[in-house]
DNA sequence: CTGCATACCTAGATTGTCAAGGGGAAAGTG
DNA sequence: CACTTTCCCCTTGACAATCTAGGTATGCAG
């Protein structure tokens, strides 16, 4: 993932491909270009970030893999969220909350 | 820094210590101890976390140090953001306010 | 049939953090 | 006085996530 300085937010790979992949079914390729669209370019996850992470992500059972065809045709592997990943989503999303929370409150100060 | 998912956030550590430093000068163990107070104990910055990056704010020249004596009256190493410290305090602030922006559009996604 | 975009993958190096140690000195306690 | 705690510094070794920089294969456009 970069954003001009490389290493901000080393953690939050796995947040964001959860949060994508629960708007349904999507294939890695896929998973990394809609974060970069949806983050205004902010976000660029790196396929050698991307491969290995979703790798993980399907150890630990949060996601699942199929096989399948993408939208250009090709062979593409399509990952969906467990329940398990539901789970860890807002598992994530809250200390995610509660860390801005706490990040803000360190910056705020005057 | 730890925060209950302890990886989470890795590369903030520098602009903390910044922004707790443009205060007014300050010691190694008095930074941390701030930072968890000022963070409602939920950014804890260990110490093997801690001098090694006070150490390598110092060598980039962001920071100074010069030995001193605590409120405790301990010998104690006194830290002080340099005009080029206080120019990546603005650096790293934009880009942290630029990646939670974008980190946030992500997260909205419905 | 050449070139490009798509889509997957991996090896190696780098980096930041943590865990777990250690030391010394002031202050508090019995 | 001895003893413990707290403060304050530091380092070593391991680990985990990421990046760089490669690689493969296939469909489509020209």
């Amino acid at each position: 993932m970069t954003a001009t300085k490389a290493e901000l937010l080393q953690g939050t790979l796995d947040l964001l491909i959860l949060k994508t992949l629960n708007a349904g079914p999507m294939h890695g390729y896929a998973i990394a270009q809609r974060i970069q669209q949806r983050s205004d370019d902010v976000l660029v996850v790196e396929e050698g970030s991307l491969y290995p992470c979703l790798y993980r992500m399907e150890e630990k059972g949060w996601i699942a893999a199929e096989w399948g065809k993408s939208d250009n045709n090709r062979r593409a592997k399509y990952y969906s969220l467990t329940r398990s990943g539901r789970k860890q989503l807002e598992e994530e999303t809250a200390i995610w909350e509660r860390v801005h929370r706490a990040i803000t409150l360190v910056l705020q100060t005057v």
